[in-house]
RNA sequence: CGGGGAGUGGCGCAGCCUGGUAGCGCAUCUGUUUUGGGAACAGAGGGUCGCAGGUUCGAAUCCUGUCUCCCCGACCA
């Protein structure tokens, strides 16, 4: 009984938020999130105007609404990164092929997703099409780099020397390739953006601290910024970056209750710097192994904040992250008095975009666009712009605006946008407040609807292959105990959990200490891991 | 890569089985009337039917190949 009413617990907590009258609701989306979450996802991403597919096999474009959002995201971990002390630089788009063949499980880790080029030149085929010059191939072939620890390792041991030269510090913004068998878009494609930190140190405790720096980056970025709550913790040894001695991760609940791996920190040992080279001379004078971290977070993150912010209604984009956080829209009606009202509205203007909120000027657009009122609402409520701004001739009249907050977008009583008519000094002044009680609000409801979603209270295989049965739609996560197995003891667990679609995301890093038995061997556990279904 | 589905104006689809001048809805443009709120009416523009071959007097339609997208797996920092 506690099951089924839990099951119907989750879905409406999942999904819903809150209990609103659906069918009261003419909604701004054709899907609902509870009907089919995949084509939801994908209409969210069609109709906020994010991205498109580009006729390239798992490729897509970013259209400025989209990349707008990237590139905020990009400001505000770049200022975190930078104020950490880790500089940026610029390394080349191609790897050459050797430079894959020095580590191992790196090569297998990415050998089957890997795009190469073998030829520099084309010619004419003679039907009027065009082909590889067989006469220009290269001797090597080139990489397309799906991850850059070899070509950075390469520069890392020239310019590493002596004891002097560490810790060396970089990060990089690029775009990498893997050539996945199943894309989607900003979750998984063929390239993606990305920032990856990479960095040399002279002792392993040294990397390690950096490794949790990155981490707990991160999980900062994830919540403050991106409003996000996320659990940062341990990979398993199976779910380890190929090369890595550790790999960290922070994992996301999305609203279908799947896990979403929002970024990675690993420790990578001497692994690297064996494999290329990467050696200095201690102050003993004697020559010494580095020992390599790097770190990423990449364009998944955008596809990340649509599962986990987005209603029925579109995107929610938080404040932080919304490349305009107010919108103003005029009711032009093409005659003379648009003028006078045109003017009020510039004045409104000025004043949001003369306040300051959650540490920078407001992002304010004015949408003088031809169009009427009403239909460009829609779109800036599917685009998730938090606050729209609507003002007519009326309101001028009073010196009043038509307020709508994207987080309380509909009146529950009358099933229409909740708009509200604040005077229009004051309304510019409430802005930041607003805009701050948002992003905080978008926070905390994900995180009550992820802790509602976790279940700690499963202790053998039966409850768990019950709980995550194929009628249960959105069960959520379960955090387990376990006696962290390794080799072929946890490739029996992997396999047990693959029958049921699961995965291990992580192993949490405040979690109260082990205190019961190993879920899947009976023996004494030693810490608490997360299953879930996975993006 | 395995199984399933689909590519036809910007978007969503019908037509294909049974070959014969390319259609519908939304969107767009123009005009009129409206308009405190996701307008109505009238008219108009826009497609070599994913691409390449083949069969045929004639191909969106039949055949072969190929590319892309979606779903389920497998795979996956």
């Amino acid at each position: 009984m506690t099951h089924a009413r839990r099951h119907g617990g989750f879905r409406v907590c999942l999904i819903h938020g809150k209990n609103l009258p659906m069918s009261a609701i003419r909604h701004a989306l054709s899907t609902k999130r509870e009907d089919d979450f995949a084509a939801w996802y994908q209409e969210v991403i069609a109709s906020a105007d994010m991205a498109e597919e580009s006729g390239v096999r798992g490729c897509m474009v970013i259209k400025p609404w989209g990349y707008g959002i990237w590139e905020r995201m990009q400001r505000l971990l770049d200022d975190r990164i930078k104020a950490a002390g880790v500089q940026n630089a610029y390394f080349p788009l191609f790897i050459p092929l050797k430079n894959f063949e020095r580590e191992a499980e790196h090569v297998d880790g990415f050998a089957k997703e890997m795009a190469v080029v073998t030829h520099h030149r084309l010619i004419a085929d003679g039907e009027g099409g065009l082909i590889p010059d067989p006469e220009a191939k290269l001797e090597e072939p080139l990489v397309v780099r799906p991850t850059s620890e070899t070509i950075i390792g390469d520069a890392m041991s020239r310019w590493i020397q002596s004891w002097r030269d560490l810790p060396l510090r970089l990060n990089q913004w690029a775009n990498v390739v893997r050539w996945e068998m199943r894309t989607r878009m900003f979750l998984r494609t063929s390239e993606f953006l990305w920032q990856e930190g990479h960095s040399a140190h002279a002792s392993a405790q040294e990397a390690k601290d950096e490794t949790m720096m990155a981490l707990e980056m991160y999980r900062a970025f994830a919540e403050e910024d991106v409003a996000l709550p996320v659990v940062a913790g341990e990979k398993p040894e199976n779910e380890r970056f190929p090369g890595a001695v550790e790999t960290w991760s922070i994992e996301a609940m999305m609203q279908d209750g799947k896990a979403l791996q929002a970024g990675t920190s690993h420790y990578l040992g001497t692994n690297f710097a064996h494999a290329a080279n990467i050696k200095y001379q201690n102050r003993e004078g004697r020559e010494t192994l580095a020992h390599t971290v790097s770190w990423g977070v990449s364009t998944r993150m955008v596809g990340g904040l649509i599962m986990t912010h987005g209603d029925d209604d579109g995107l929610r984009v938080p404040p932080a992250l919304a490349p305009f956080q107010v919108v103003i829209l005029p009711m032009l009606r093409e005659k003379p008095e648009d003028e006078a009202l045109l003017e009020y509205c510039e004045g409104l203007r000025a004043a949001i975009a003369g306040q300051s909120a959650l540490g920078e000027t407001v992002r304010v657009l004015l949408d003088t666009r031809p169009g009427k009122a009403a239909a460009k609402r829609w779109d800036w409520v599917r685009k998730g712009a938090p606050i729209i701004i609507e003002v007519g001739g009326r309101d001028m009249e009073g010196g009043v605006v038509s307020l709508l907050r994207r987080d309380r977008l509909w009146n529950m009583d009358t099933g229409k946008p909740a708009f509200q008519n604040p005077d229009r000094d004051l309304c510019a002044q409430s802005v930041p407040t607003i805009l701050a009680d948002m992003q905080n609000g978008l926070l905390t409801q994900a995180r009550e609807r992820r802790d509602a979603n976790i279940r700690r209270d499963v202790t053998d295989m039966d409850a768990l292959a019950a709980h995550f049965s194929r009628d249960r739609k959105y069960p959520g996560w379960v955090e387990v105990q376990w006696a962290k197995p390794t080799g072929d003891a946890l490739e029996k667990v992997v396999e047990q959990l693959k029958e049921l679609r699961l995965t291990l995301r992580n192993v949490p890093m405040h979690a109260p200490p082990a205190d019961g038995t190993c879920i899947f061997t009976g023996e004494q556990a030693v810490e608490r891991v997360f299953v879930a279904r996975a993006y």
